[in-house]
DNA sequence: TCAATACATAGGCCGCCGGT
DNA sequence: ACCGGCGGCCTATGTATTGA
């Protein structure tokens, strides 16, 4: 805010400036006011002193403005247009006019996932609207989703946080995949084979283990991982082009398998699958903007949930 | 005729002050 | 230290009047 303090500064002012410079005229301000010309005029005198300009002034054809009350009526309504929004807290959200950034906060995995059939809905109904994704830190996630940095994050765990909601939004189960060709994999693969191929792990947060190895631990093996990445994306192409193999989301292989030549198979034991959520802050819970994404990102995840096409090499 | 001004009134805010 | 009443001050709005 530069040079005016907004204290001291009666709002309602305004509104009577926007009836003045309208009507043109102090006496049918006023009645569009519910004052009466002297109140009205005193009003005047204010705006006068609160802009150091006259606004308006007498000339035999009525009250004119001057160049800077002329220069003030189209920002002017503009702001309590924007100010009788904020109040009636029944500020719309017109999906096909408007041009509002949303800001998503997800893995590569999610956005090649989930990105095509959202954006799809939200171009046909909210051509204006943009999206915008950032890579998801979890750490700290709860602070730009307050803020409205974030809009809404998608992701898989979210440490509890006061003021988070979420709601679950797709299953999803891990299959293994290898290039075509693999001269150690079969059609099926055993736990033994398993074992002695060498592994790609995918790490969003950089740690080197997964559920997949924790899993291991419990049965007394453990697995030889040749590469850790922390994009999904990368670790495919990877597999295509060598004989590591790739323990990973099922939804990823059924969009990239059949460009890059790569067979799936399930894994030669129990990995559990997991749960993408969308998470946002509750101050935002009825902000109509954030509730039609929400919503669209719901029903964008429904479509994924209806197409279990089985997955074959 | 209509805006501007002078004066009056009402009501809110706030600090002072005395009582508990 | 806290509360409540009182009065001064300020602002908004009204009526009456002036004056272009």
């Amino acid at each position: 805010m530069h040079g005016v303090q907004l204290q001291g500064v009666d709002l309602n002012l305004l509104v009577a400036l926007e009836a003045l410079l309208s009507e043109r005229s102090v006496t049918r301000a006023g009645v569009r006011l519910g004052l009466t010309a002297s109140a009205t005029s005193h009003a005047l005198a204010r705006l006068r002193a609160t802009f150091g300009d006259e606004l308006l002034v007498r000339t035999r054809g009525g009250m004119i403005p001057t160049a800077r009350g002329e220069q003030l009526l189209v920002p002017l309504r503009a702001a309590l247009r924007d100010v009788g929004a904020l109040l009636s807290n029944t500020a719309r959200f017109d999906p096909r006019t408007s041009r509002r950034e949303f800001v998503l906060a997800s893995t590569d995995y999610i956005e090649a996932v989930l990105l095509p059939p959202l954006l799809a809905r939200v171009s046909a109904a909210a051509p204006g609207v943009q999206l915008r994704v950032r890579p998801l830190e979890l750490s700290d996630v709860a602070a730009p989703l307050e803020s409205g940095a974030i809009t809404v994050a998608l992701g898989v765990v979210f440490d509890a946080s006061p003021g988070l909601q979420q709601q679950a939004l797709f299953s999803e189960e891990m299959v293994l995949v290898c290039r075509k060709g693999h001269p150690a994999v079969r059609r099926t693969i055993d736990l033994a084979t398993y074992l002695r191929l060498r592994h790609v792990l995918v790490s969003v947060r950089g740690g080197s283990q997964s559920v997949v190895d924790d899993q291991l631990a419990e049965l007394g093996h453990a697995r030889q991982i040749a590469l850790v990445v922390p994009h999904f994306l990368a670790a495919p192409l990877i597999v295509a082009s060598s004989d590591l193999v790739l323990t990973t989301p099922a939804r990823l292989v059924r969009r990239l398998g059949p460009a890059l030549e790569l067979r799936t198979l399930a894994p030669p034991l129990a990995v559990p699958g997991f749960t993408v959520r969308q998470v946002w802050h509750e101050r935002h819970q009825d902000d109509p903007g954030h509730l039609w994404l929400r919503q669209q990102i719901f029903a964008a995840a429904k479509t994924l949930a209806t197409s279990k096409d089985p997955s074959r090499c």
